[in-house]
DNA sequence: TCTGTATATATGTCATACATATTACAATAA
DNA sequence: TTATTGTAATATGTATGACATATATACAGA
């Protein structure tokens, strides 16, 4: 008969850099550090954890990465505003994602732009308006395909930059290759005929010129619908 | 009278480490690495690429960082599939974000709650649609303001469980509290009088019960009035 | 005031040795 | 044979000491 080993937890698999890095994160919100805020040499970070300093800058590369610290010769270490979504940018790659997280990126895109419309009211303006317009003008003319899928781009990032919300236009910029990813590899539910009341984009422009937000937003569920069918 | 000096741009000022780091990414791509495969080791890629071992750790530790690299002691290091948001929810610390961006996440949080309207048609049964009717009940019975808050959290969670998107839940509560805390120092530009017509819970789910997605984002924005004016 | 020089300093890089966990396989006992 | 245990090989993890390099500071000279 065997001992009862489920009760035997594994102990501490961290390594020494795991564990450092824990330290420091701790000491760095202990501390209450801000951005700009010095920090201790390598060395001294080294000797008052009792570590090697090849470990430190190891841990501290970490945080280097997430661009909370920044270092330079001489100078020493800093705190630093990190960029938020600096590191989610470089692994919107279609080959490194699994399906489920894709769709749930494709998802997500379109949740987005259906909940835009709110803030579009609030922040659009004659000079955004007419370039709306212009962009629309443009594609109205255009009958090459490549340039229309150029325009109808062009066209919702407009809509992002109205909405004066950068964080969101770069969030969008970067679930783009994950999107069309998607969308290239999904059926259509629907038989092709149902798209005959599809919103265009100069339907998207007449209701944010003269109509409501509520208007604003079933138009443009009607405009995605394509793609929500897809879902 | 001085040079056009903005036009000399700065040199090379990347580290060795940046390079190697540089390097490494080219050839994973190029070498068309996916999840699962295994990495040169660290010697070997150390002296293809003419450089100590110690900088090709600092490198590749940026890669673990980012969840797309994995090593263990005597394996080797494998591609990894990273976790997309991972990074991102360390750094959701009002400390260290700055105004404009926190700004751009409160925006970020109304804008998806707004746009969740037609995945919630698509997913909704009839087990969650009594879910949501659970928590109201409990929320209507209780008059503890901390309670209620706390009901209130549990509605909207429910709301994104039924959406089935799960990056887009914990996208959601990563940026809860960014949400609080602007949400906190944000005064309301309207009396407090205006909002005798906000939705209630009860009414956010009836309409997902008999009503339609168009209905059913009005009365979102009604609901969310309060924060939406705030912005 | 500006420019060049010297020096001190903290990070960046390197070479080397050793520690440690994991694998594969041989050795041993049942 | 079968299962457990020991052992060597291996790749990553850690430590140490040395040197390289960029930057700040101070000071000298024009």
């Amino acid at each position: 008969m065997s001992m009862p080993i489920k009760k035997l937890k594994p102990i501490d698999n961290l390594t020494q850099v795991d564990k450092i890095e824990i330290r420091l994160e701790e000491f760095l919100k202990h501390e209450n550090f801000n951005p700009g805020d010095p920090l201790p040499k390598e060395i001294e970070i080294a000797q008052a954890l009792g570590v090697s300093r090849t470990a430190v800058r190891e841990a501290i590369s970490r945080f280097r990465m997430l661009g909370i610290i920044e270092s330079r010769k001489n100078r020493g270490m800093v705190i630093t505003r990190p960029d938020v979504l600096n590191n989610m940018e470089r692994l919107m790659d279609p080959k490194l994602l699994d399906g489920e997280t894709m769709k749930d990126i494709f998802e997500m895109r379109l949740v987005i732009e259906l909940g835009l419309g709110e803030i579009l009211f609030l922040r659009k303006t004659p000079e955004s308006l007419s370039k709306l317009e212009e962009i629309i003008e443009k594609e109205d003319k255009t009958t090459n395909r490549i340039d229309r899928l150029k325009y109808d781009i062009e066209f919702h990032s407009m809509l992002y930059q109205i909405s004066g919300n950068n964080t969101i236009m770069r969030f969008q910029k970067m679930l783009m290759p994950i999107f069309d990813y998607v969308d290239s590899g999904l059926k259509s539910r629907q038989k092709p005929n149902s798209e005959n009341k599809r919103a265009t984009h100069r339907d998207l422009l007449e209701e944010l010129k003269h109509g409501t937000p509520s208007g604003f937003r079933n138009q443009m569920q009607s405009h995605l619908w394509y793609f929500i069918e897809k879902i």
